[in-house]
DNA sequence: TTGAAAGCGCTAACAA
DNA sequence: TTGTTAGCGCTTTCAA
């Protein structure tokens, strides 16, 4: 053995078969709840003798699919997708299915198709939350919701229904709108919605990020958080617990979630032909002061 | 030639003895500055038909090792370094510039050792603030560092104590501390150092992350930002914009700089015996309003 | 136990 | 122009 020798990997890789890498396609980098899960799942493939190579798409189904060619070409046993973009890139996902590429989905649990997947309950995520606001007596609630996830949100606007009938408020139609994925969007999305239908006192915001940039459409309104108006976010990211305002949002365990997608994409390379699985994870509300102080101690860490 | 024919990536890459692939190595998930230097460098490589891989050290020493070493294996075919982590792993790039693997650093000027970097001038930077703050009355000045970058941060304090100087306004050693690279640690600086120092009426961050925990803080402590204590962060990230009050902060050219770090290991990678290159980016001082609104319309996006 | 050889799937060089 | 072949550096198998 010669000294200062090193490993090739591709060799290795060529003749293994294999990498013991998984790729994880994330939707946006600037979104830090894909951190936290991605967190989680690389701590459960190390577990299992993985490396991970994060993928960011950017809502760009280009290079979504030049990400999923990753494990056709052999750079990554499997894929995990925390993707959004579906519809773009149906037949590349339709073939990759074919074609027996271990793959695994975090997702809405309305996601179509015959595939394995780990999704949170968002209908009773929107029933929660809707709950919760009308309780505290709001009448007209807008909820800002992701452009790209449209065809995934069927399950949290059924909570935000239910809610409303279960107490005999009426909905309004009009106070839902749809936006992009970043800070400025949900920025931007406030000053629409609230401009429009100055009535709103409460929103529901389809996560974090976005609801982050409430925070100044707000004061440019010149409405108070949350005395004025009630926001609401959806991940629990740690920034949500350190605004002016710490905000109340809809939680789940990332580190199960993590967990168990790596679990199920385990499981998929190992048994390719295991029928798929469904995992719905619970949702919790966490209750801090962006909504009012009504309740306000039950959950703030 | 067969139909559903895929090419396999490790035959390639090991016969092409390359992969078009570059690693970038990443302190810190969680900061959307990464995300935004990170998007530059990846455009700038796909123009130049180089595919990036991004890794997140999260500050560990070990996660780092192995990520340098998808460079010697072959994996990549050089590497960005944006981490913090130099001295625990001194050896190991010790070895790797004697192995003449492509690397490029983006740090601080300071920064020890003959090697290709790309940095932002923080003595600079770190004047720009300072004078900022003591323009407008204030004469307690804290500072919150970086405790993984505390080797790094000469410049920054040279800066400070520069404009100090030429204004004749003392210094206060203890009004500088450290902390770790989270928003929770940025927010816990913040309390321990007003709580310690309740004369100090403006703080300057060592990003804008961290300083995103000090809204919080201030509020706890019943301080109103700004009119009871100025915030200063640095890197002019996208959430800095959407606070519910705009952050003042140090901005830089993300795209150049990107741009640059990938023109240099692509330089680095043809031509491993060129003489290595440094280069200062300007710092720019971006008023927005968490220092008060004396100049407020000066930069607001 | 140790060593030699086959072959993974591709590219590049060379021959026809 | 088109087709054939050597060989990249490893792992695994089989022989010694």
């Amino acid at each position: 053995m010669k000294l200062g020798w090193r490993p090739n990997a591709h060799a290795r890789h060529l003749v293994r078969g294999r990498t013991d890498r998984i790729g994880v396609i994330i939707p946006d980098s600037r979104n830090t709840i894909f951190s936290d899960i991605g967190a989680a799942i690389e701590a459960e493939a190390q577990a299992r003798g993985y490396d991970c190579l994060f993928l960011h798409s950017e809502g760009a189904p280009q290079r979504e699919a030049k990400f999923l060619n990753l494990a056709v070409d052999g750079s990554v046993d499997g894929l995990i997708v925390m993707a959004n973009v579906l519809k773009e890139n149906h037949e590349i996902y339709d073939r990759l299915r074919e074609d027996r590429i271990p793959m695994v989905f975090r997702a809405g649990p309305e996601t179509p198709g015959i595939v394995d997947l780990v999704a949170v309950d968002l209908e009773k995520a929107g029933y929660l939350v809707t709950s919760h606001l009308l309780n505290l007596g709001h009448q007209h609630i807008g909820m800002i919701l992701q452009e790209a996830a449209k065809d995934r949100q069927m399950g949290r606007l059924d909570g935000y229904r239910k809610a409303h009938e279960e107490r005999g408020v009426s909905i309004h139609p009009e106070y839902k709108c749809y936006c992009g994925y970043r800070v400025e969007d949900g920025y931007h999305a406030m000053r629409s919605l609230l401009g429009h239908h100055p009535e709103i006192t409460a929103v529901f915001f389809h996560n974090d990020h976005l609801a982050l940039g409430a925070f100044r459409a707000a004061r440019e309104l010149g409405r108070r958080v949350p005395q004025d108006i009630a926001v609401v976010g959806y991940d629990n990211i740690e920034l949500g617990r350190f605004c002016e305002v710490p905000l109340t949002t809809i939680g789940y365990s990332k580190e199960l979630l993590g967990q168990l997608l790596v679990e199920m994409i385990c499981r998929r390379m190992k048994f390719p032909d295991h029928p798929p699985q469904r995992i719905v994870l619970p949702p919790e509300l966490i209750i801090r002061e962006s909504c009012g102080y009504a309740t306000a101690r039950q959950h703030t860490p």
